[in-house]
DNA sequence: GTCCATGTTCTTTA
DNA sequence: CTAAAGAACATGGA
């Protein structure tokens, strides 16, 4: 399910409803989703507080009271859910956090459960512990997309010569690009998903950090996309899906040039887009810089857009 | 039965 | 030795 969109809107969906609120019940269903392997989760939660929900990459970071951090990965096929605690299990439903509020004294609180279901198990739950302990999240993750700078993106990728496309899954180098938004982006900043990663000139690149950002951001205001599983901490669907480019599209006409677009494979991820806008070469080497009028709206970057009439 | 899937990690290969 | 490609993980849907 998840990659960076997808995980924000679940932190989003999440926070305002169960911060503050206390872990009454843990029910851990199966316990190899844990790790490390046989550390006490289940008794290092139970009566804590949640003080913050946040992402780190594509990780759902919780902060208790007592100092204490976990996290939990969505994998390919985790969804995290907040239900009434009358709602049906469903199956492969790993941990089951009883979330009450303890301010409310009197009326019935029949609490809030706080779901983790996984039918693949490629997701978990992770023990961090607490910052004062030395016990950090941060173990060889790459920066967060969003704040990252130009100069950053470059100095990363110059040290690989792997395809683009693969550098931008590899999460120590650039943190929550999963194959959705690696091949969105690239479409937007008219890379071909086999350009050296480490050949990228200063002008590529600064095209691709911005395409990254203008790609998440717009994901995020559409909530994610939902392909299979994906759904949001209230079990509602995103809307992305519907916007995608390039991801998942082989054979239909690209929306800029309509060209079809092309799927292959790189280090074992299918991979789409257009064989026309996004050249091996680089789009400076081609003697058109701008681009039809009707296309202009597809590209996000406005080193590519002829500029309106400037103000003044 | 086959192939494929929004991810990560371990193993093998060059 | 390192870098990068491949396989493996577990389940379900087409």
């Amino acid at each position: 399910m998840p990659e960076l969109p997808e995980v924000q809107t679940v932190v989003n969906t999440l926070a305002g409803r169960i911060l503050g609120r206390r872990i009454a019940t843990v029910r851990l269903l199966c316990d190899d989703i844990v790790d490390p392997p046989g550390c006490d989760l289940v008794g290092r939660l139970q009566n804590r507080i949640i003080r913050a929900v946040t992402r780190r990459g594509k990780r759902i970071v919780f902060s208790l009271h007592d100092g204490n951090r976990f996290y939990i990965h969505l994998g390919m096929s985790g969804r995290l859910t907040l239900e009434p605690a009358d709602s049906p299990i469903l199956k492969h439903t790993h941990l089951i956090l009883k979330l009450v509020t303890d301010a409310t004294h009197g009326q019935s609180d029949d609490g809030l459960h706080l779901r983790f279901r996984d039918p693949r198990r490629f997701g978990g739950v992770w023990w961090i512990g607490s910052e004062a302990d030395g016990n950090g999240c941060d173990d060889r993750i790459g920066p967060e997309p969003l704040t990252l700078h130009p100069a950053q993106l470059a100095k990363r990728l110059a040290r690989t010569r792997r395809a683009i496309k693969s550098a931008l899954l590899d999460q120590t180098l650039i943190a929550g690009l999963g194959n959705i938004y690696a091949d969105e982006s690239l479409f937007a900043a008219r890379l071909h998903p086999l350009t050296p990663a480490s050949s990228l000139d200063d002008q590529q690149i600064a095209r691709l950090n911005r395409a990254i950002k203008t790609t998440l951001r717009r994901a995020i205001r559409h909530r994610g996309s939902s392909l299979r599983d994906y759904v949001d901490a209230d079990g509602l669907a995103g809307g992305f899906q519907n916007l995608h480019r390039v991801y998942d599209r082989a054979g239909q006409p690209c929306p800029a040039c309509r060209t079809p677009i092309a799927r292959i494979v790189i280090s074992g991820r299918s991979t789409c887009f257009c064989p026309k806008c996004q050249t091996l070469q680089g789009a400076r080497d081609t003697k058109t810089k701008s681009l039809p009028g009707h296309a202009r709206h597809i590209w996000p970057d406005r080193d590519q857009c002829p500029k309106p009439t400037p103000a003044r």
